[in-house]
DNA sequence: GCGTTCGGGCGAATTGATGT
DNA sequence: ACATCAATTCGCCCGAACGC
């Protein structure tokens, strides 16, 4: 339900950000500009929901003409501060609760209309893409919360980035089209790459900036989950190592997380041998 | 011959995954 | 949150090979 207390709810992190409102104008007397005669909008404060209810039937409010924008914000802002010791961050956070709640619209309508207001108006975008702040918090956040499930979703799903068996066979991992699974199966990092990576106008991708996301693909889910991803790792570590590389090629690779650790690497040689002795 | 590098091995310590 | 287990790494060692 609503979560109005009688304290005041901006706090003076929000006011330093510029969020909360004008603290002078919820001690000091109302001004013409944001109350009507009768003093109605702080009338709903204190009542039951029933009462509310039967109130607002009851009631209209007295539409204010001829303010400017301006003026108007000011009113409504104070409103929400005089009313109901509400910010407007407040009010947003309410917006975007997914709880159902009386008198508004329902969670789908809210939050489609927030996008509307944020997302998709261009001098609202602007401002946000110019917070520094903004930027690093809720984009990346989010992302990265989205690609860290498309990377478990591979770990799961993709021989190559999954945990590494010596009695599994490299025949079954279709290295050639690792890149296709890895784009399949996480769309959103796949999306991400290609946008980052993006050279031409068109926004085409070439097949080796497909390898290269491959490539990040495994180093990334091995980064965040060693243990449980460490298939491309291994074989890469495998592979250098029938082919005579030296211990320090492979520790150097180890270094950059492109493969494992030699003594790792020496290890799964060696079961891998015993395994074939039995055969 | 001497110092260095290398491959391989070992136990201890660390770290990640998992279960309670 | 914590304990436990297992995987992995770390640090060190040794003998062989190498290079000057």
């Amino acid at each position: 339900m609503f979560n109005v207390s009688n304290r005041p709810v901006v706090t003076e992190i929000d006011e330093a950000r510029g969020v909360g409102l004008n603290t002078h104008a919820y001690g000091s007397p109302t001004t013409t500009a944001r109350v009507n005669k009768d003093m109605k909008w702080a009338y709903m404060d204190g009542l039951s929901d029933a009462e509310r209810e039967h109130r607002n039937k009851k009631d209209t409010w007295e539409y204010m003409p001829r303010l400017s924008n301006v003026q108007r914000e000011k009113s409504i802002l104070e409103f929400l501060r005089s009313a109901h010791h509400w910010s407007i961050k407040d009010f947003i956070q309410q917006l975007a609760h997914p709880e159902k709640v009386p008198y508004a619209h329902g969670a789908q309508v809210r939050i489609y209309q927030l996008r509307q207001a944020i997302i998709e108006q261009p001098e609202v975008l602007k401002i946000f893409m110019e917070d520094k702040q903004l930027i690093p918090s809720m984009l990346v956040e989010g992302v990265s919360a989205i690609v860290r499930e498309e990377l478990y979703t591979l770990m799961q799903e993709v021989p190559l980035l999954s945990k590494f068996h010596v009695d599994s066979s490299p025949k079954d991992l279709n290295v050639k089209d690792f890149y296709k699974e890895v784009g399949g199966k996480a769309p959103i990092l796949w999306r991400l790459l290609q946008t980052i990576s993006a050279q031409l106008e068109d926004d085409t991708v070439s097949n080796q900036q497909n390898g290269s996301f491959g490539l990040i693909a495994a180093l990334l889910s091995h980064a965040l989950a060693p243990r449980l991803s460490s298939g491309f790792q291994a074989y890469i570590g495998l592979y250098f190592h029938s082919l005579g590389a030296r211990r320090r090629l492979i520790d150097l690779l180890h270094s950059l997380n492109i493969s494992l650790s030699y003594d790792s690497i020496l290890r799964y040689h060696n079961e891998i041998a015993k395994i074939a002795q039995v055969h």
